[in-house]
RNA sequence: GCGCCUGUAGCUCAGCUGGAUAGAGCGCAGCCCUGCGGAGGCUGAGGUCGCGGGUUCAAAUCCCGCCAGGCGUACCA
């Protein structure tokens, strides 16, 4: 990328102005390259002759001056200036500038797309919510990140795999069964208590009417137990199914769903602790069997096996992620945890040490929780209360672009305020509107010029010189820089904040330049420019899962 | 108590490996419709970057301490 070819280029001037006695020798630091914060510092700017200032025992200006003189900038690059108090900046050629509309084109929908992967199998697992209740808020922020992050990596080169953990057993199931249970007979009319810590979300209401509907009364017959057990796994289907069907208006996919039950049956349960035992990792005390992970550095053992013989859901993530790393072999696994699980980290860290693999290869992403407001009204959003409002909820009220753009646009580490009130309201002035209205305007133009038979094709984007055309293009050749970051951090909060940026600065050019006018040559260049606008509008959006759309 | 995350404009938030006058959206005060979509453009007001030290030519950014908020600290998942 260019930022490397600019500190190649300065390390290059420096060790040449040196040979050349005009500058003395000292030790290069690290050469750093950054985007200039505003237009009259150029596109890129390095403050390197402040740096070696001192080793070299000259002003920082002369240094730079010396620099500039030795350099022999890239072909991209039209202009080096210095500026106090000892900067070089660097200017985009405007040529280069306009050439890269005509690359944009090209590139098409692969425009954006950039080969950091090389291929490498990464699986992405997210969400993973139990079956025992409707998603609500926090999940679609997961969701959302977790979808986004997979677009954004596939794009970049690596082979991605997005997957769904189902816990469709253990405590907490037998618990949803119970629960069920109780509201199944409640509903048939019978005296029934709820179990402790039960589910008493209003829907286990629903779904015991509901069950009564299509099953009729037959599970009073059975023993409280097997009736349980029964209407467990009747219930976490049917809410596995409303989870499905919130993905589909989320626009997320996800291409496993891994069924917990899987791990014993297939085996990788067995496989996992005997590697662990091996590996003297376990032991027993207090009646429990433990994964002796103080061993490797956490604070702390965890129990495995319980006295009562069941396993724990550390042990079943444990053969989760030899799974995952030993027998299906990724190279690379992102799992996405809301914040209250962020104390799980350092014992899976331990956990992949003891399967024998480099906790690097795993990468938890920990977002902070949502505080759902009406207004001033905090509004407690808690699987197991009975006040909860659903992620349906709100992607019904606000849509599933305006969802999916307002939880890509704060960073995973910062909790966020999601004022219901506030979202309906300003539905209508939303970012996302103001993003997808550009795209609007671009397909608009498009579509004038087809009605009016302009063929662009040839058009000449050397034309391209006015400081509002030449602005717009150096937003659109950000993205695969952009692309690229987001890969690398898994932060996919740069991708609206860029989208927005690149329709503000589209908004402008449209209005200080006419496209379709009287001077044909000119009208194809800029109908060439729309077109690459398009192009890298539209990229964004689907990165984001959201749409495009030709209208509004 | 300990651990993780956060504290930047009235509100919600960006700020890339420390860099040149700290940014955006909303809100607020104005201005702009003889042409391609006004769901738009332009201008302005508004900031002790939680507080206090330290490192550095340079700190919102790195280090230490303190204050405030969220989450966690299970033989729940």
């Amino acid at each position: 990328m260019l930022k490397q070819k600019l500190t190649a280029c300065l390390q290059q001037a420096v060790l040449q102005a040196q040979e050349r006695d005009a500058l003395p020798p000292a030790a290069l630091p690290e050469v750093l390259i950054e985007h200039s914060q505003t237009a009259e510092h150029g596109d890129f700017a390095s403050g390197l002759p402040l740096k070696l200032a001192r080793a070299m025992k000259m002003s920082p200006m002369v240094i730079a001056e010396r620099i500039s003189e030795h350099i022999s900038p890239p072909a991209e690059i039209g202009k080096v200036l210095i500026a106090s108090p000892g900067f070089i900046n660097f200017i985009l050629s405007d040529d280069w500038l306009s050439r890269q509309v005509q690359s944009i084109l090209d590139a098409g929908e692969s425009y954006g797309d950039i080969d950091l992967g090389k291929g490498k199998r990464v699986q992405v697992e997210f969400v993973s919510v139990n079956p025992t209740g409707p998603l609500h808020v926090g999940h679609g922020r997961g969701a959302v990140l977790g979808s986004t992050l997979a677009n954004v990596l596939a794009i970049s080169g690596f082979s991605v795999e997005k997957e769904y953990y189902v816990n469709d057993m253990g405590s907490q199931i037998d618990n949803f069964g119970h629960s069920l249970y109780a509201r199944y007979r409640q509903c048939l009319g019978q005296e029934a208590d709820m179990p402790p810590g039960g589910y008493y979300g209003h829907y286990m209401i629903d779904l015991a009417r509901e069950t009564v509907e299509e099953e009729g009364d037959r599970f009073l017959l059975l023993p409280e137990q097997e009736a349980a057990s029964q209407l467990a796994e009747i219930g976490t289907a049917r809410m596995l199914e409303g989870i499905k069907q919130d993905f589909v208006l989320l626009n997320v996919d996800f291409d496993i769903w891994f069924s917990q039950k899987s791990l014993c049956q297939d085996g990788q349960y067995s496989k996992a602790m005997e590697l662990l035992q091996s590996g003297g990792y376990v032991t027993e005390k207090e009646g429990a069997t433990w994964f002796e992970s103080s061993s490797l550095g956490e604070d702390k053992d965890n129990v495995l096996v319980r006295s009562d013989g069941s396993p724990t859901y550390f042990a079943f993530d444990i053969a989760y992620h030899y799974d995952k790393f030993l027998e299906r072999k990724f190279d690379r696994v992102i799992d996405i945890w809301g914040a209250d699980h962020q104390g799980h980290v350092p014992r899976m860290k331990a956990m992949l040490k003891a399967l024998g693999h480099d906790p690097e290869q795993l990468k938890i992403i920990i977002h902070q929780m949502i505080t759902l407001r009406r207004g001033q009204e905090i509004v407690k959003a808690s699987k197991r209360s009975g006040d909860i409002v659903t992620l349906r909820e709100v992607i019904d009220e606000v849509g599933s672009d305006a969802c999916r753009f307002f939880f890509l646009s704060r960073s995973a580490d910062s909790q966020m305020d999601f004022d219901i009130e506030l979202a309906k309201r300003q539905s209508a002035d939303n970012p996302v509107y103001y993003v997808q209205y550009a795209h609007a305007r671009v397909a608009s133009i498009i579509r004038l010029a087809e009605q009016r038979a302009i063929d662009y094709g040839e058009g000449d984007v050397s034309l391209l010189s006015t400081e509002p055309e030449l602005t717009l293009i150096r937003r659109l050749v950000l993205l695969p820089e952009i692309v690229e970051r987001v890969a690398v951090t898994l932060e996919p909060h740069h991708l609206p904040y860029y989208a927005q940026d690149l329709a503000t600065v589209f908004h402008s050019f449209y209005k200080q330049c006419r496209v379709v006018s009287e001077d044909k040559a000119l009208t194809g260049a800029r109908l060439k420019l729309v077109k690459a606008t398009q192009i890298t509008l539209a990229k964004v959006l689907h990165l984001m899962g959201m749409r495009a759309p030709d209208r509004m």
